[in-house]
DNA sequence: CCATATTAGTTCAATGGCTAAACAAATACC
DNA sequence: GGTATTTGTTTAGCCATTGAACTAATATGG
């Protein structure tokens, strides 16, 4: 329902239009911070005043003067104060990050544990260690960690993993706090994509579909900037998008899912080496191993090809065990996507590997609460 | 970019709370909106009384009081003033209608006409005429018409129809206006869309995919009551979503597309009778016929799975020549849903007939001009 | 070196939209 | 007829933004 707009709505609003303003473009002097908003200079100190004493901007040095008038003082965003904490749940590992409202990882800690004969119980009290660890080395450099995200390998809605098939887990609740900082979950295809929305330079694209790649495959779909994740959060199960109906069965209970050709277990079992390091033996040019992923290539061609007639996304972005095969899938994804997207021939269809690799979840998990500050800085300078 | 928040905005934001809750919820005393907007008395009594003088509200008697205090007065959406003009060019026919504030319908034309063997030009003549009927009417039933919308059967961004294979039209220019009034146009199936999301009893299902079947298939989405159309506006090509990558050649240069199996040419083929009045010889229980829908159901069912796994939409709805055969395809269509849709197990997909039928595509362009007036009322009140 | 032009940032009074409280209007009930 | 209740209006105060004026800090030309 829509909310009614008061006094104070007009100064919420136009914090969080300089804190936007100054996340992309810093450092701003506040002249071109009146300028680009179209605020009066008078109402953007007044708003940089605020938001300095709130801890969330500071000032720089001013660059040389290249020319007449006053120098301008520049404006960034401080990495002195709020921090958010991005945790990941997977298969083989835990791993925790923490990053500051500019964008910098202070923080970055990696388990290698198998977490799949473990209880929720046991993995929730690993990251709670984790996460404890993080949040002392925080406060030792003077960062307050405002909020706590988790990114898991399954459906999750309402505070809930409703199932996370590789981790054994269903109905499984997410605590409300982690060492007595609120806590929510995301999916991991979801998180990394906004991981890597945020790590792209500039510009464009700003819409894809970010492929996560391990036994399962999830999608998260990014349009114009934002997040797209349909009815009630599970949207971008591209690994159970039929490639051919009268395919293999898969283990959801459908025949020839996406992954049951592109999962990593399949792409292993394609190749007949069941233990191989995938990306080495590729370099290495072994022919069943090429061959596997050409065909696996295909598949997520189809199925993609698919997701981008449904979707209108002009941007595959391969990230998870898939990122580092890119340069042997990518050529068979290209041409699928050349030969069954409708619109191929109005807009450059671009296959490519994940820019932040391993860290998008976790760092996409912080995101959504260093961003949740930036784009509504006014709730937590009334927390303070 | 973002706007920045006047002292004007917040009046302009509170006449959209006021007229939002007035259009679904009429009639509403001043009180009855104070309460559910959570602005005070004052501030509503001043809003109504500026929507009033612009003609977008005005009051009915009073209910029967129900206990002791003032009786209420009633404010409703008018009917009086300014209407939105929804027109469609299909390739059998041109059609337009009237759509006042309140959502009647005031005036209504259809013309049968084979658009196939005209050029751009002669189509948009023949519209016109419709329009500047359309437009009389409207004025003398005391309307004026805000603006005007056309639903077009192919790609449509900034203003042109880059392609509308089945009219034969390629980058053909939308005009500015039509008959004096401002013009502009969508895509048939995601205009449907949104004249059926508005036909809805109450409150659910606010998303669902609505298919377009003619000989071409298109999708329109809507999620949580907002379509959604991808980065530049091409998403649902559900057509050319991959049933089969094997499949039969495509006019759109694929393999195994879905409207090869589920388009209005494709099933007449598929059950080897041309020229069939399908819905009839399907109720007469004509083999043939059911044979090529349960086949055509099918194909329908593994490419809205892939679909709705990837979009998370918990109902299918049926339009244009599929809406009177949704009792023989409908049971495929769910057995594959059942089987192939990952989140099966937790929502119950539905799969429905339209409920506008062959009306909803002007209906729903109709509705993106008084929507837009509903929504953002204070741009229309200022060029009063 | 000084006066002028220019740009950055601050101060101040006016405006308008919302609010809370009081008031007026119109009913039901005892 | 008096009191309670609900609806709708009036009024003065508050606050966030604005435009204009002012102050601060530089470059440039005579």
């Amino acid at each position: 329902m829509d909310l009614p707009a008061r006094q104070r709505s007009l100064r919420e609003h136009n914090l969080a239009v300089v804190m936007r303003l100054v996340a992309r473009n810093a450092p701003l002097s506040r002249a071109a911070i009146a300028a680009q908003s179209g605020l009066t200079r008078a109402t953007v100190s007044a708003i940089v005043d605020e938001l300095i004493a709130g801890g969330l901007v500071t000032e720089v040095s001013p660059p040389p003067p290249n020319g007449a008038g006053r120098p301008a003082t520049g404006v960034v965003l401080s990495g002195a104060t709020p921090a958010g904490l991005g945790m990941e749940i997977n298969v083989d590992y835990l791993a925790v990050c923490v990053l500051d409202l500019a964008g910098n990882v202070r923080h970055r800690a990696h388990l290698t544990a198998d977490q799949r004969g473990r209880t929720p119980s046991q993995t929730w009290s690993g990251l709670g260690a984790l996460a404890r660890a993080a949040h002392k080395a925080a406060v030792a450099q003077g960062l307050s960690i405002a909020g706590a995200t988790v990114a898991l390998p399954g459906l999750v809605s309402e505070q809930t993993v409703r199932i996370a098939p590789n981790l054994g887990w269903t109905e499984t609740p997410i605590p409300a706090h982690i060492d007595g900082v609120p806590l929510s979950g995301g999916n991991e295809a979801n998180l990394a994509a906004l991981g890597e929305l945020h790590a792209l330079p500039g510009s464009e694209p700003s819409s894809f579909v970010y492929v996560s790649g391990e036994i399962g495959i999830g999608a998260g779909l990014v349009v114009n900037g934002q997040l797209f994740t349909g009815t009630q959060g599970w949207a971008g199960e591209l690994g159970h998008v039929t490639v051919d109906p009268a395919g293999p069965d898969c283990t959801c209970g459908s025949r020839g899912c996406l992954e049951q050709y592109a999962g990593e277990d399949a792409i292993r079992s394609l190749s007949g080496l069941p233990s191989a390091d995938l990306p080495r033996a590729a370099a290495e040019g072994s022919p069943p191993v090429l061959a596997a992923l050409a065909q696996a290539g295909t598949a997520l061609g189809v199925a993609l090809s698919s997701a981008v007639n449904l979707l209108d996304l002009p941007c595959v972005v391969l990230g998870s065990h898939l990122a580092p095969l890119a340069p042997w899938l990518s050529p068979a994804i290209e041409h699928e996507l050349q030969q069954r997207v409708l619109t191929s021939r109005w807009s450059t269809l671009e296959v490519r590997p994940s820019a932040l690799g391993a860290d998008a979840a976790i760092i996409g998990a912080a995101r959504t609460v260093t961003s949740a500050i930036i784009t509504s800085p006014a709730p937590y300078l009334a927390s303070r």
